[in-house]
DNA sequence: CTTATATCAGTGCCACTGAAATTT
DNA sequence: CAAATTTCAGTGTCACTGATATAA
């Protein structure tokens, strides 16, 4: 048994952080967390980035891509997108217009409701999103190093987190299939 | 035992997604981990940043003035800063810029290497680090939904993200408390 | 001379605010 | 009339690129 080994253990920012922390106030393992959260959200964003910049797309405009993609009609009003995607309405106008600009969706007017615009996805913004999900899914979102049962994982504590922020629909009517 | 409880769960959007994933590719367990990471660190962050604006600090603000406080001497040149925070060097650059102007650093020449800035915290910083920090505590970081053993169990599982992609020191150096 | 470090100017994406326009 | 939806203009933060200044 290698003393060695302790010494050339790779160095860890938030672990030496969270050592400060309980020497400080006497608990570091939220801090640790929140910390974690902010840094692996970067790493994957970057990997995932990387994939999509051949595409032309960000991580937000795939997201809408892909959300309107899998809506029942291929279209949704720019409002329930944005509480969808969590992002703000002038944001989600700004998205849109860029997607509008390659012709990757289009504007139209909800016939039902004139103050709605509806975003629609075109043919071409079907095709590109179907092929930029193809790197993506190969180098498995940026999180290749972790199986699936540890992704799992992610996805059953994470969803306590969003749950308890209040991240899930408070309607019943299904956000991805209705119009 | 109501059969209403079924209809009435909340509904998710990104288990929504993995449905969809599901029937189209297969998989879908790293999409719906690396989306859930996405949207937590959004709500994290908007809940961290919510307690630290009434100090005028950003996290990334606040980030940069625990590293200071936590290293040995109160000070680090801004390359090893942009290292340690894995932030880009013009950004730093304007970081520090930010914090200087409030007095809560200073810009000091390294005697030792000409070359080199060091960003050394002032009383002031130390004291609006210290408040600052008390209500992020006491909110536990946006993750008070979440007991010490959940919030250990994102630390482990980030770990092996953190890991894969590098996030480690490659040096022998304790970054905290290196010059 | 080459390399390293930090700064600066400029661009782009994104978040947000407040006001305006349109429709319900 | 009030409320909802979207857009627009403007501001601020941040990430990045490319160029520059200074020092090792």
């Amino acid at each position: 048994m290698p003393i060695v080994a302790v010494v050339a253990l790779p160095l860890d920012p938030i672990a030496e952080a969270q050592h400060h922390w309980i020497e400080r106030w006497g608990a570091g393992e939220h801090m640790a967390a929140a910390t974690s959260l902010m840094r692996a959200q970067q790493l994957v964003l970057a990997a995932v980035e990387d994939e999509l910049r051949p595409f032309g797309l960000t991580f937000a405009s795939y997201e809408a891509l892909m959300l309107l993609s899998f809506s029942r009609r291929g279209q949704l009003p720019l409002g329930k997108m944005s509480e969808r995607l969590m992002v703000h309405p002038a944001s989600i106008t700004n998205t849109v217009d860029r997607l509008e600009e390659r012709g990757l969706v289009e504007r139209r007017r909800d016939a039902a409701d004139g103050r709605r615009v509806l975003a629609a996805i075109t043919e071409a913004g079907r095709a590109i999103a179907a092929e930029a999900t193809e790197p993506l899914n190969k180098v498995q979102f940026g999180l290749g190093m972790l199986d699936e049962e540890a992704a799992a994982q992610i996805n059953a504590v994470l969803r306590r987190v969003r749950e308890g922020a209040g991240d899930f629909a408070k309607d019943v009517a299904d956000p991805w299939t209705s119009k």
